[in-house]
RNA sequence: GGGACUGUAGUUCAAUUGGUUAGAGCACCGCCCUGUCACGGCGGAAGUUGCGGGUUCGAGCCCCGUCAGUCCCGCCA
């Protein structure tokens, strides 16, 4: 309602009589957004900022007041600050020249109000200061407690809009120029194993049986497939109760898609151009084209990741060749028990990464370490080119060998290189790590930048150390690469990842639509007959009926908010979200319920809720 | 399940090595000022230092436990 009638009051309304309605603003903790300008104490004036006039959200109207005109009206502005939502009708002049502030952007238009209407009151202190003008810091707990507040201040305020504005865009695109068509799918479903931890939900009706919510319309859009929707979207709430991350809620948003008949690089071109059109109807920025395609295998040797952040260089190479036959232990028995040594290159010209904080206690030791690295090697080219490193290095590599490393690694003089050596996943994973912290601590991240790339042919499977078998990397349904179909336990599958800035953003991949393919998959990954029928029976039916060739996506929706907001949590791209332990601090939610609902679901409670103790 | 950091007035922060009555900005309350727009001036109130225990002559500070928030590992097909 504010942004409604503050947005319009503008020049040529002067001479117009208007309603307003609107927050008066407690003048300095910045509760609301209008400043009353009570000059005239039967005729209050208002006065527009300039800066809000054109503002989508506010306008600015604040209490003055004229004691040459009316002695009581500087009391009554006092008086009014205090109130809070109001109503005012009035004329609209131009305000004098003379009046206005040479040093401060100043409304031109001023509204002369015959009616002021106080509708509600505010209470005298907020929680914490919402002002836009000088943003706080505020404790996230409160800003939790308070949303609704919080949602007041600029910044959250805006973030919500580009939420709906990237919503919008993507409906409008989606169904207008491709028609697609939006299908709702049940909240209330069916647990499926493999994945995330479901939550679930009672049934009265059926005592002891359980709903759950949707990890992801995945079935549903399958089905909806069979059923000949051949392009499906929905923006589709997902629950995952899984624990939580600055970009990982419980409940979150996914732009999930589902299209028939189409090649995995038709789906790639039709989200390119949809990326690129979100980015240039709501940030204004046009994307270059095509975006990057990346292997899964090429991302992971270059950057030991399958999201790389390629907004920075330092990439990692691979030396197990060149050290498997060395003398230095750490790396020939790595390789030799089937891992890898790679090498982080790290321009560090003003030697910023000592060695204290390479070694054992040190910070980055620290990271690596995390990861299972049991230590971290290095060499440094000086600036005259000569070599520091550890003698374990020195006794063992060859002159040729060093060379050869150098020259393999790029290093210049000024140089760090540090080794990474062991089991693939944790040299990867460690390198990974202390490259991401060096990039930004090294300032090489220019903010600015927007990098997305597609990271293509994951594998189909990985080892699943806990429960000793194989298991599907994307979902049981992802089909395998077609010149992969010999060996399936080692196929890639036709799947593919977005990633924006180092952040998955999307993630799809074409389905299996045969169902003797389907079984072959099921018995790669130790699923017997029996348990897949048992599990998806009704899927591996709908597919005898005819099922066309489909794929599809889904996109973080949350997330890519967050990133075109340039916010660091996946909480600021969310109006109400759940704290890091899974609790909502405004509602108080999770908590214990009525005895008797529990009755009505004959569900017994045994633990005694921690909120209650 | 594990690791790290944080918790002091409504709020954002400070408080020397463990040492007197725990301070400041903003907000709030009172008075003054009024074309201001982050108004200004004078004054005031406001604290179980998250909670519980311990060490000590003495604890906001050290130790143990606990609650809450954040970041991370595990987890997230």
């Amino acid at each position: 309602m504010r942004s409604h009638y503050c947005g319009e009051l503008r020049i040529d309304h002067v001479g117009k009589t208007v309603t307003l309605y609107g927050w008066v603003d407690r003048r300095r903790d910045h509760g609301g957004v209008i400043f009353l300008d009570l000059r005239d104490g039967l005729r209050p004036a208002y006065s527009l900022r300039k800066g809000f006039a054109h503002s989508h959200r506010t306008g600015l109207i604040q209490v003055v007041s004229d004691p040459e005109r009316t002695p009581d009206s500087y009391k009554q502005a006092e008086e009014l600050r205090n109130e809070y939502v109001v109503k005012i009708t009035g004329p609209v002049t131009r305000r004098p020249e003379d009046s206005l502030n040479p040093r401060l952007p100043t409304g031109e238009v001023e509204v002369y109000a015959e009616e002021i209407e106080v509708l509600s009151q505010v209470r005298k202190q907020l929680p914490f200061q919402v002002s836009a003008a000088e943003p706080e810091q505020v404790r996230e707990e409160l800003r939790l407690k308070y949303r609704y507040l919080d949602l007041r201040r600029d910044r959250m305020s805006q973030n919500l809009q580009l939420r709906h504005q990237v919503i919008k865009t993507i409906r409008r695109y989606l169904e207008d120029i491709h028609g697609f068509i939006e299908v709702e799918t049940p909240m209330l479903t069916r647990s499926t194993p493999e994945g995330a931890r479901d939550y679930l939900v009672p049934s009265r009706v059926h005592p002891n049986e359980w709903f759950a919510l949707p990890q992801s319309p995945q079935l549903f859009k399958q089905l909806l497939m069979v059923s000949g929707f051949d392009r499906y979207y929905q923006i589709a709430r997902c629950f995952r109760d899984e624990d939580l991350r600055a970009d990982r809620q419980p409940e979150f948003t996914q732009l999930d898609m589902e299209m028939s008949f189409m090649s995995q690089e038709e789906i790639l071109e039709l989200n390119e151009d949809l990326i690129c059109h979100l980015f240039q109807t709501v940030k204004g920025l046009e994307l270059p084209r095509p975006f990057p395609q990346l292997t899964y295998v090429e991302a992971m040797a270059r950057y030991g990741t399958d999201k790389p952040d390629t907004r920075f260089g330092l990439e990692l190479a691979d030396v197990s060749d060149l050290v498997k036959d060395s003398g230095f232990k750490v790396f020939s028995g790595a390789v030799a028990a089937g891992g890898l040594v790679k090498v982080l290159p790290i321009p560090d010209g003003n030697a910023a990464i000592s060695n204290v904080r390479i070694k054992p206690g040190g910070d980055l030791f620290q990271e690596a370490s995390e990861f299972g690295a049991k230590g971290l090697a290095y060499i440094r080219v000086r600036d005259d080119g000569e070599i520091d490193t550890i003698s374990a290095i020195k006794d063992n590599l060859t002159e040729e060998q060093r060379a050869e490393l150098l020259a393999r690694t790029g290093a210049q003089p000024g140089h760090l290189l540090l080794f990474g050596a062991g089991p693939a996943e944790v040299v990867n994973k460690s390198l990974d790590r202390l490259r991401q912290l060096i990039g930004h601590e090294q300032g090489l991240i220019d903010s600015e930048k927007i990098n997305l790339l597609w990271v293509t042919d994951f594998p189909m499977f990985e080892w699943n150390a806990g429960e000793n078998r194989l298991q599907a990397l994307h979902h049981p349904f992802t089909a395998p690469h077609p010149e992969d179909m010999d060996d399936l336990k080692a196929a890639r599958a036709q799947a593919y990842d977005l990633v924006y800035n180092g952040f998955e953003i999307v993630s799809g991949s074409l389905r299996i639509y045969q169902p003797e393919l389907q079984e072959r998959v099921f018995e790669a990954i130790g699923l017997s007959r029996e348990e897949a029928d048992q599990k998806f029976g009704f899927l591996l039916e709908a597919f005898e009926y005819g099922t066309p060739p489909h794929g599809g996506l889904a996109y973080g929706l949350d997330r890519l908010v967050m990133l075109l907001a340039g916010e660091e949590s996946i909480r600021d791209a969310i109006a109400f979200p759940k704290t890091q332990q899974a609790r909502c601090l405004l509602t108080d939610a999770p908590a214990s319920v009525d005895p008797r609902q529990l009755k009505e679901l004959q569900i017994t409670s045994t633990h005694k809720p921690k909120s209650a103790v």
